[in-house]
DNA sequence: TAATATTTATCTAAATATTCGATAAGGGGG
DNA sequence: CCCCCTTATCGAATATTTAGATAAATATTA
């Protein structure tokens, strides 16, 4: 029989890892450090391979030891996610859903969308957190959350993903700007300087940009947005003209401005809505549930603000 | 701390699901069959769920069991794949990869691929396989095989899979056939009607059929090949066209026979090759350097075959 | 330079877990 | 009704794991 390394052995490298420090790792996992010292050294010699360079000083893991522990997370992360499933097995769709959601979708689609997942799945308990969408995909891995709501483009590579919908991005200007004449809304390159973007780490600065096929380069970090009010405050000052994702424009974000959006021409610009988790998630039926619960729902949602229109 | 399963007691899961025999499935084990009994028990008390319904006659696993079960296959598959990855690494490019190929792929990539292969990692062995491509998925699953040359589309979830090229097919039928009157060749029903195909299993059956957009009706047994170049025979015997991929019509499968070859027009219906291996392989950096070296070495094949045209 | 603190590795005895064989218990088939 | 086959349980032997003490190596500090 061929070695196997024991789900216990690949904690203490993870510990290890993490904390590059046997002591330290050791009370992580609540062992004593001759433990974890003997635990370590048993899966290096059962596995062949030296995985962490023990200086008496300093702790570090070899490039080996990064692969291996790589595939330690995925393993002891499906393997909570077993005991997770069969705790949660036979009582499908009454689970506490930790949904993470970015702060360019939170605000449009969870009200059109919450009150129906509530009716229709009334077990099913949803908490929310509202973040950027690195933080969020980082929480996901470390299981403080279960699905995450975000916008693709983005690496999503290791998880489980269900594309929802499309949102295309519109163009925002104060009435009268010249960005919006024309029967049809380009954005040349001249237009593109004038474009005001969120601060760093929201998506939707990078799916802008990428709007304009512009690389991104910090000008003066004064004019960035800290969100998508303050960046139509910005718009609406005179500061220059936005990118606006559909779903934002079809909310009353616009109302009693003076700003004026219109969609754009040709292949239009758009970022992915998806709802992502791990790919060893313990709530696959709820995760299946609430995609489309979203879809159909939003899409409703969006047919009726069109027709209000 | 949570409750983990042990690997041993995956394991125990997996080959009772397997053997559906407590006394069978602890020989598999090499234990006793109190062991795996005990072991058995302790897993689903750990879990807190039935896994397996015990009748004093039959053993069969719940449903809730099922799905246990397909992640323990995954995790014991991560974990064997992680010890592997370990053995290996150190001398990367210096496995014994096996390969799996189907039957309408290997005899006209393999000899153009393979001595690059060679030449390019001359401490990579490659043992070839060549199986329909269900076995080949299967005994990848299994650790019998490490990667496999497949045709899409297939159902390869859960797969590392990289796309090749695609592979267009041609209409092959007797020299002055109806068929291959006018400029431009499609498939209309009538035409389909006369496709001959090969036997159940290969996937080119299916491809051929979703090419004209018919659903399997299998009509005459014995008209059906049992390889392409039966699946030729048949056609210069006037027994009707057939669908045959684009690397087979540039090799010299129809060098004296009297046979034509014409492209299809319109969206060109096609295959698209595929190297597939675990997700969690041992070999990834194999794998990667795999993919591009067929990818290339195949497309410089194609180029040239194109000019001695 | 010497003392001290901090680190990981090793050793040992004790606690814990695992394993096997024997045996019990529950049904079917003859 | 008995025999055969199944899985579950028990107890003793065995193997493994653990913590604490200690060693050994280095860096820091006086």
């Amino acid at each position: 029989m061929a070695y196997l390394p024991s789900l216990k052995q690949l904690t203490y490298l993870v510990a290890l890892a993490k904390e590059l420090n046997f002591t330290r790792a050791a009370q992580v996992c609540f062992v004593g450090q001759s433990t974890l010292s003997a635990g370590l050294k048993e899966l290096e010699d059962g596995l062949g391979i030296q995985l962490v360079e023990r200086d008496r000083q300093n702790v570090s893991i070899t490039p080996a030891g990064m692969e291996v522990l790589e595939r330690a997370k995925t393993i002891l992360t499906a393997s909570e996610d077993l005991v997770e499933y069969a705790g949660a097995s036979g009582k499908p769709m009454t689970a506490t859903i930790r949904l993470g959601v970015i702060p360019t979708i939170a605000p449009f689609l969870l009200p059109a969308v919450l009150p129906e997942v509530r009716d229709r799945f009334p077990n099913l308990k949803i908490t929310l957190r509202e973040d950027l969408t690195a933080n969020l995909l980082s929480r996901i891995a470390d299981h403080k959350l279960d699905f995450a709501l975000i916008a693709l483009p983005y690496d999503v590579s290791g998880l489980l993903v269900e594309e929802l919908f499309d949102d295309g991005f519109w163009l925002v200007a104060r009435r009268g700007d010249p960005a919006l004449k024309g029967k049809e809304v380009t954005l040349p390159a001249k237009m593109a300087e004038r474009l005001l973007l969120l601060e760093e780490g929201h998506c939707l600065r990078e799916h802008s940009l990428q709007a304009c096929k512009k690389v991104d380069i910090r000008k003066d970090e004064s004019m960035e947005a800290t969100s998508l009010l303050t960046l139509l405050q910005m718009v609406e000052s005179g500061f220059g003209i936005a990118l606006l994702p559909e779903m934002a424009v079809k909310s009353s974000l616009l109302k009693n401005t003076d700003l004026i959006a219109k969609a754009m021409s040709g292949p239009v610009p758009k970022r992915v809505i998806a709802l992502v988790a791990r790919s060893s998630t313990a709530h696959l039926a709820e995760f299946t549930a609430l995609s489309n619960c979203i879809r159909e729902q939003f899409g409703a949602h969006m047919k009726k603000a069109k027709q209000e229109k």
